[in-house]
Parts: C-alpha cells; structure tokens; sequence
DNA sequence: TTTT
DNA sequence: TTTT
C-alpha cells in the first residue's frame, strides 16, 4: 500500500514530454494548501506530481497552471547523480488518477467535472450491473 | 485503519439535530457519481453521512443542496429494531474532515475554498515549525 | 472520488459464486476494529466486502476466517425488493485491490506478503523505469 | 487534502530526538514494497517518516528494523541550505497515525495488534454512541 | 429516492 | 543506501 490523494492547484502548466520508446509523460507542481493549528497560517506545499501515458496527454490537453484538480498516486523516490558525482534523491507522485474539480480548466467544458485514468495505471473502470450479482 | 474519501454533491441541504446531552449532528446523502467503464453511464451513489458537534454545526451553516465536498471518515454501521422487531443495519460514513470544493456554498465566500475539522474529530491540525526540526 | 482504505480480518471464509454470464464474485464481511476514545472499547464493524473476477478467484483461493487484510476499495450501494415489496438498501464495499498482511493465510506460503489486483479492477501495476524518465 | 496511506517495515530502528522546546521527533525510514506489472520486481521505496510528540514516543518506545506498519500522514517539504549555499528540498510524509499490524514489534504484546494516534496530531477518536443518535 |  |  502506497497512496496518496492531494488536491491543490496547478503551479504552473504542465510539461509533457516523451521518452525515448515514446511514451508520454506529464510533469508539474501541485500547490497543496497547509492549514495550520487553527491560524491564519497559509502556505502550501509544491509537490511534485508525475504522470504517463494516456493519463500524461489528458493532462496536458486539459490542465493548466491555477486548475484544481485531485490526484490520487503513490509516493516514489528516483535518484540520479549530480553533476558533482553526489547521488541525489527525488520525490515525486506517480498519478494514477486525476479527477478535475474546479475552475481554470483548459479546453474542456462539461458542467459535470471529469475524471481520467491513464491506460496502464487505469483501475476501477469497470462497473459491475447490479442485476447480475449472484446473492 | 477505516478511511473513506469521498468527492460529491449535497442530494439535499444538511439536517442538523440535537442529542439529548446536546450534541449536534448533521445529515445528509452525498451524491458521488460513477465513472463507469469509460462509457457514459452517470448514476451516482448516494451515500449517507453524518457529522458531529463543531463539523456538524459547520455543515449546517455553509451547506446546502448541491454543494460539492469532500469528506474524510469512516464507515461505521448501525443496527436498530423495525416497526415489526427485526434488526436492521444502516451503513454510514462518519465525517473527520470536510473540505468546501466547489461553488454552491451557503453563506462563506472566500476564494481559496475552506478546510474543516469538527472538535473531537480534529486531526492533523498543528503544523510544526520547519525551523525547530532538530535533524 | 470514491475511495475506502480497510484493515481488518476476515469474519467467515469468503464465498465465491458465479454470475449467470460466468463472472466471479467473492464476498465476506471484514471485522475492522473501533478505536474508541483511548478507552479498551473493542468493538467492530462488520463491513460486506465484494470482489469481482480474478480478484475474487484469489480470495477464495487465499483467504479464510481469521485473515488480517488491507482492503482498497469503493463503496456502493445496491437496492433491491423486500419480500414485501418494500425497496431496500444494501451497502458493499467493491474491493479494487487486496493486500494480504498478516498470519491465518490459506494455501499461499511467502514470507515477502502479497498484493492481489482483479482483471478488470487492476490498477497502478506497471512500474516505469527509472532510466527512462526524460527529465 | 493531502492525505499518504503507506504499508510498509521500518528500514532501521527510529531515532528519537527532541526540539529546544523539548518537543519529541521519531524518524525513520519505511521500506515499501512495489509491486510491479505482475512480475517479481521486488524494489522498495524508501519513504522519510517523521513523527511528534506522543506519537514520536510511541514510535521509539515500540518499533524497531522491520517492525510492519501501517503509516497515515500527509505528504511536506523542507527546505534548508546546503553546506555550498545551495537550497535543497526534503520530502517526508508527517505521521498522523501509525497502526502496527506484523511481528518484529518492540515491547509490545497483544494478540490483537494496536493503533496509535499522537498528542497533536491525534483524530477520529472519539466513538459517539449508537444509542444517542437523534435519527 | 436524491447532486451537477 | 536501508525492510521482509
């Protein structure tokens, strides 16, 4: 079990880019507001939310910087070399599913909301008939 | 570990109620919409929540029909005594922590939308200060 | 946004059943234990549990009474007519992900734990690589 | 909303320190497992967890390498400056509650597993009784 | 017996 | 720089 759930505001548009077999990736900050011991206290925490494939493009069609959204993922930790040989840690959220709440939405127009789910971390799609349950 | 999240709208304004020491309660459906199978089938569940005290009384007073929510709780399920003697059971989700999202909102008009936490269900409340981080 | 975290142990041996159409179904109630107040209240709630197809299959496969499980899943709710013609409601959780936690397992022997995902219900399964990401 | 659910054994003992204003820290690393595409990949991310107050007691009083737990908490980044002058960012997911669910549990020993829930940080612990529900 |  |  590694989850997570945030909803916040785009810090900035998203970046889509490709890697070398093709597949798409999406990347941003989200601004996820802190509210504090009751005060007035109003930061936020920028975290950085990563997503692939068909969920990547439904972000970069659909998101811009200021878009609420909710992203459901998992926590994962990359690491890399600096340029000084020291080994560097990234945390990031691997979206699995993004749900689009608010305003500031780029290129999409249905009253209703939205939800995506990329192809290969798609999950609860199906929907099973009541009719059919065998008790 | 019982957790519940859910995002929907209010089927019908909050009912707030008084025990007989005092404490208050809100009910009501929320209305969370089934993404079925990438079709467009749209029916939603209606699922019962209950609020106490300090949320209960921040339900009444900035929700109505049709807000859009999210809640954080548990499920938790009653058994009481039909009409005729036979035990019933009713599931609901009792609510830690709720979060305005969307327009619709009674009587509150703040932008950057709103976090609440009733009295004895608070949690997470305090943020510790980065500064004091002895590591 | 429908979303339901559970731990618990299993309350009786699942049951598995088949759909006229040849679906499997598994359902069991799951003993999740209440927390009260800091006092030794130990009370449950006995929450229905339904899992779907090749989920199902493992449950009935791995699961018996007395096993301790995550259960990641989404609440829903069914109706259907009384004998008396009355509308009744019934609330399960559909279980979209199921991680096996503890002892009192049945027919599955690895020291590592598993986590268990149903076909059409499978999510967040692929694992990108690191070498790949084009930032 | 910035919700993290988190299954996973502790990669060392928690360290245990305290604030100039005598406030208890844990922290420790959580070994969580990924399970990727159905293959027997079997990395881990090792995930910062910090702890306070009494949960941070808690952590340090019952836990040790490789106890199983099960990590509720909310996702924050740290900045502080290197040693060069350069800002650098920590992610750790803050602990709100912490259930033990294996064995390889210090000092503890119930049959029944335990839930903690610290000072602060504490919520949900209130169970309002059945019998006072207005409905 | 319901929301948008 | 790690758990089982």
């Amino acid at each position: 079990m590694n989850k997570v759930i945030l909803v916040g505001r785009l810090a900035r548009d998203p970046e889509v880019r490709y890697t070398q077999s093709g597949k798409a990736t999406a990347s941003f900050a989200l601004a996820v507001n802190r509210f504090g011991g009751g005060g007035q206290n109003n930061t936020a925490d920028f975290i950085p939310i990563v997503a692939w494939e068909k969920l990547a493009e439904i972000c970069g069609n659909n998101l811009i910087k200021g878009s609420q959204i909710l992203v459901e993922g998992r926590i994962q930790i990359r690491n890399y070399e600096d340029k000084t040989g020291q080994k560097r840690y990234v945390t990031e959220v691997i979206a699995q599913n993004i749900e689009f709440l608010g305003s500031k939405q780029a290129r999409t127009e249905d009253g209703y909301g939205a939800s995506a789910t990329g192809g290969a971390n798609s999950f609860g799609s199906e929907v099973f008939p009541d009719e059919e349950i065998p008790f």
